[in-house]
DNA sequence: AATGAATGAGCCTTCATTCAT
DNA sequence: CATGAATGAAGGCTCATTCAT
């Protein structure tokens, strides 16, 4: 997975600049606690000029959130169309838990930017980041559901709790996680060891069903923008 | 589990006001964007007024931190300390996670503040916090600690990011869990079955000096202040 | 010369101890540097206490010119009456500087604190000190009007600026005279020594009329309050 | 002398505008007592403005302090310029009198900002501050020292206390001397008369090494900046 | 005689934003 | 493209003062 905006024979003009520090000051500070002058400053530019690139602040933070929630659903998506034809429920939604993980910690500051922004949101910012992050969280539903109606999740699971339960762990690893202290992979391998608890111990021999409609979530993926 | 702050026989003076309805906006929106006038007004007081209770905006965040940490770490304590003797380290451990979901959920302004408080604190607010949150961190470890050492936990797990992992996961429920489309029992029954994929499935017959040590674990906490 | 407010047999009382400590600061850091809780604090009582003591903190303020007035005021007329009668204009001139630098020196909070005030006064501040500081430059007029009168000035000396440079010059020493580093002895003479150049080297013979109006500016010394 | 910040051929700017109303204010009120709104109102911007130009109200301080201090050192080492080769240590002395004085009575509010600060500045101001002023009282010191070698100065003098006497004077006198009531040179004339006292009355007949030692004190102006 | 609690006014400072150039 | 200059709004905080007890 390249990194965000670094995608070869691309160079880093001056709005990508400023998108990339402000999002390591966003994630390591807050978005509040970030100036404007601070992320000038880190771009090598002046202030105002921002506002060449920018509306506003919000607007910077709305299109790190964006591209964040992008990146994070193109890394999913593409960890389950690599998954071979017919394959179970519970091999997919480890597939997306890999893809989220490996995206979420390849891509830091954008993608923990939008891990740890604050249940509430000003609402000017929300208004536009909502449905990008509902999209996402759509497809995860999807993807449950497909298990739950196929029988895969145990019993005694409130279901409608699995989706924000998983994706909320998946999220805060950006606080803890440090990749010089153990591999992304191994963090992977914990976390679906450890999610291994939701599967039934006997999972239904036919799943047919479920394949049909996951296959329709992985294509639902909208393109934003 | 009583709300903090609301101890039977105990009027909530202005200091406990000013706490509460800080906590609620810290929690709500954010530190640096909840403004001092603003929980003044919340309190029913002057902001200047909350100088005479409170050195800073700081101290106010600080003692809630303080207060979060010590309602969940009493609770926790609490549910251990009501097993039976000898129990098993994965009961332990779940009882745990009874006590911290507990906790949370029923005082929310000030376990969410905590929950939901940004991993790089300004250096002043953190100094005083960090040891605080290390003492439960370490009574976590020292859980967890018994018991792989009893040979609970399952192979292929990276034992060191259980913790952060599990806490983590925990603390993310005050983002989305909402008591009026389920109930806290749920929530914990929900996340203890997720998480049963950490525990061997063929556990060790004996268990006794996990027993022993993990009683230590339930006398060690310290009372903050 | 007894320090201000430690006459023997008297004790002090809380708003002796305010005055002094207020002395202390406001000659040390300011009027406006020095903070009523600050004052309150070194006496040993609260900033609300202080209001039983002293209307405002501007009150403090005059109490402590008028004594640090009254007190140079009434070694300078000390030293003078000790004085053998017919004393010449010069020696008596000189007694008064000695007399004032004593008293400067011996009080050094209040004196200094009146002798560090700022041209411009707040006018609440101004109206009450200004008829007190009135008396004692009347006097200083009186003084070397005489010396004037009886010919004992040099020519060449704008004689409207010898009182405020004399004056001046006495009272700036509190901003750099140590008495750990010179005798307030050595200082007096210095001083004199140094201002000896203000008189004719051939005075007249006799001055007669001098001392009978000098005689009248020591009995003038207005009691304030 | 040229007041200063209007040299020929430069249009004072908002950045001296605003030096030039916080000296006036800063010399009538004191620092404490003057406020950065009031400020700007006078220099015509909004308090907001003035953090374009300055860091801190503080440094608005320094700045003045070092203008006041460069431009009555200027103005000394001009008039010891003047003097004919091999002038005395008495006429050097004289000269830097004048120079003083000239300089203080004809760019009021910025040295007389300088004049009255108190002795007790903030702990950030002064550090600042010091070595600027620590230059000029060393440019004094050797001159007066230079006078006491050479056997120019009256016996009975403490030479120690000679410099802050007569600096102390000299600066005093922005609290007093009225333009309107009397010429600098008249308050210079006085001044210098009084002073005579200093002096032997039989000086030495050569005093060569004087001489020479004095021309390097001329020389060793430094630029503050 | 003393004080705990409260406050209104004001402080210095920051910051996102604008706009003419 | 970029910026220098300016600003309105708001921020946390201090402080002298009041007053019921």
């Amino acid at each position: 997975m390249s990194a965000v905006l670094e995608e070869p024979g691309r160079l880093p003009n001056a709005r990508d600049i400023i998108l990339r520090e402000a999002a390591v000051l966003f994630s390591t500070k807050g978005f509040a606690e970030s100036g404007l002058r601070e992320i000038a400053d880190k771009a090598g530019i002046r202030s105002s000029t921002v506002y060449y690139y920018f509306a506003s602040k919000e607007r910077i933070y709305e299109e790190i959130i964006r591209i964040a929630v992008d990146t994070i659903f193109a890394s999913v998506s593409a960890e389950i169309a690599a998954l071979p034809d017919g394959a179970t429920p519970r091999l997919r939604v480890e597939a997306a838990i890999r893809g989220h993980l490996r995206a979420l910690h390849g891509n830091k500051p954008f993608t923990s930017t939008n891990a740890q922004s604050r249940i509430k949101l000003p609402e000017a910012v929300s208004s536009v980041i909502r449905p990008v992050r509902d999209g996402y969280s759509a497809f995860w539903r999807k993807l449950l559901d497909e298990a739950l109606a196929a029988g895969w999740l145990k019993q005694g699971l409130e279901p409608r709790m699995l989706r924000p339960l998983i994706l909320g762990t998946l999220n805060r690893t950006v606080g803890w996680f440090d990749e010089r202290e153990g591999s992304v992979q191994a963090l992977i391998d914990t976390t679906i060891t450890t999610f291994s608890g939701i599967w039934n111990e006997a999972p239904p021999a036919r799943a047919k069903s479920g394949a049909k409609s996951a296959a329709k979530a992985t294509v639902s993926r909208p393109r934003s923008r």
